[in-house]
DNA sequence: GTTGATCCCGAAAGCGGTTTCGGGATAGCA
DNA sequence: TGCTATCCCGAAACCGCTTTCGGGATCAAC
């Protein structure tokens, strides 16, 4: 089943391939009465532009890249997903393709991107989950090369992110333990170099310092970004001579453990000890009991990060292209007020 | 910043394009000394081929799309996460594309496929969740384009699938039930023009055959594989006069919800009543009591299939390639022996 | 009936590679 | 030395579409 081309439909209209390209491709110089007929004979005869040639001819490649990072829980895959459909909505308006790179190893990614931009198969590239001090941005920046972040480096002035605001997050959540009557909440984070890590860790001493609690590192965990990271993490805690009476998670996975290790200990989350999570996934209204989290809105934010991206790589300043967006305290059942005995 | 292009490549070897060409891509007219300066000399200049032109030259798309069905619970997301990196590791060897297109319905999808294979960006296409009678299958094979699915339609003896033994699977975990003294057991399953669904409830019948159980129509709940699809058929059961001792849900999702529903009613899952959920999800890990379930391994299939694919692409006969695994039963918590007394 | 302006379309040159074909140079052998 | 076989590479067509440029028709105006 061969492929009606350009030059099949241009010869069956009697027309030159150039005119009726053209005339598809919405040029004023073709006569309204062409147009119709050309549209009508294309769709009439199956034609589609076949994108590799239209992509070679025009320089644009009507695709990006979205890289997804190495270590990521599969809790938190959620997460990506959802994401994925929406910057594929963003991009499906116009016809665009997203294509996904997966990478093993930080090095792997760094090397991903340049053979993504040097090999011209995209016109754009979406980052997730930069270091503070990222060697990827810096990549891309040097190429002068599309891109936005969805979240963002430590300097982050000139070029497009989409980040939530983590440090007012944490101190959110940690504000709100601290209503409920908590003074000594366990952290359960993430690798600092991670800069939402690092802000989200922020947030939370910020808040300790506003209800003038001393920062302890003691109930600082931070662990990798793994499966059954927190829960080790919150074992750890619980054991101890002077365990917190709540904890705040960088992520929900991390959330799940952390109440895994509440129950193995025959101790009731919300009750004898609080949690509260981040991302807001679906699977937090499943657990027992209910997880209290900060969510963010997924599918949106893909959106969002696609419309960006396009506006990028249409040209526009990226520094302009900068949005902080909040996240919302979700209140379920993990979270109560603290118990007055030690719960030993 | 320009690419290096062939032209570039050619005139500092003083070589012709051609030439440059077919040294870099293992032509056998090349003489060894050619080949090592044009691949040094490549390397140095840092220069990768326009894909594009490459694409558009050849006729070869070096790429393939997973087409993500539109109604999917974002539960059920990790899944399509897994299978993404498993596809991508498969691709990534041969250094080709993934690019995952989404659908908003069914006639959108086949739209969308249509559009894949004429434009010419991609080789193959990758299918899930196949209905009894896709039309989409159907389209591919009329169109002679490459493709394999992730399940089977009901006549699949012609084209590549890989898919679990549903059917199996299912008596498995049913009768597993039946030996822990359940002789009444829910189904929450789903739609049946989704193959799976209908093979899995085979299964389901066949077990309860096998047992001498009477088949009861009042107790198999078909729902839409939304959210919160899974606790609202438990609700109905658990409330009526006659309520199973067990569950089977043909996903972990559904199996999340049926979770809520019996611990809202103040009974605990592994020891009032049975639930044994399918995917394997890590979440069911996490659940409170941990969820039995089903597994099948998610990374290791998206592999299988991109190799699958990458055949077929290559010419092998599809019919070849069509394998059947078996699904895991995953003992957790939440399948228990029968109780007695009722516990209304 | 010229002249200009306007409207459409044809012609042709790319875009950056791949691949076939053919022949010059070198080597092998008589 | 002369003749064929072999080894490499140059030349050129082509993949399918875009886009610039220029000019033939058409039409209004003088």
């Amino acid at each position: 089943m061969k492929r009606t081309t350009l030059k099949d439909l241009a010869k069956s209209l009697e027309l030159t391939e150039g005119t009726v390209s053209r005339a598809l491709n919405g040029y004023a110089d073709i006569s309204a009465r062409t147009v119709e007929r050309v549209q009508q004979a294309a769709v009439l005869q199956g034609y589609k532009a076949n994108q590799n040639a239209r992509r070679l001819a025009t320089g644009v490649a009507e695709a990006v890249a979205y890289v997804i990072p190495q270590n990521h829980s599969s809790l938190a895959e959620p997460f990506v997903s959802q994401l994925l459909r929406g910057i594929d909505d963003a991009l499906s308006r116009r016809g665009w393709d997203l294509l996904v790179s997966h990478s093993r190893s930080a090095d792997d990614e760094a090397e991903k991107i340049q053979r993504l931009i040097t090999s011209g198969r995209v016109s754009g590239v979406l980052l997730t989950r930069p270091f503070r001090n990222d060697a990827r941005i810096k990549l891309l920046q040097d190429a002068g090369f599309p891109f936005v972040v969805h979240g963002r480096s430590a300097n982050c002035s000139d070029y497009a992110w989409y980040d939530i605001d983590n440090k007012l997050a944490f101190t959110t959540s940690v504000s709100h333990l601290i209503e409920l009557g908590h003074r000594r909440i366990g952290f359960v984070g993430a690798p600092l170099y991670y800069n939402f890590a690092f802000q989200r860790l922020q947030g939370y001493k910020a808040a300790l310092r506003k209800s003038d609690i001393q920062y302890d590192e003691s109930i600082v965990e931070l662990t990798e970004l793994k499966d059954d990271a927190g829960e080790s993490a919150a074992a750890n805690q619980l054991d101890s001579d002077n365990p917190p009476t709540a904890f705040v998670c960088v992520s929900d996975t991390q959330a799940l453990g952390v109440l895994s290790a509440i129950r193995t200990r025959r101790l009731t989350a919300g009750v004898d000890v609080s949690v509260i999570g981040y991302d807001g996934l679906n699977i937090g209204r499943h657990t027992n009991p209910p997880l209290t989290t900060m969510a963010q809105p997924q599918v949106q934010s893909g959106r969002e990060l696609g419309d960006m991206l396009l506006a990028v790589i249409d040209g526009d300043d990226p520094a302009k292209h900068q949005v902080l967006k909040r996240a919302e305290l979700v209140l379920r059942d993990t979270a109560g007020p603290v118990r007055d005995r030690n719960y030993h």
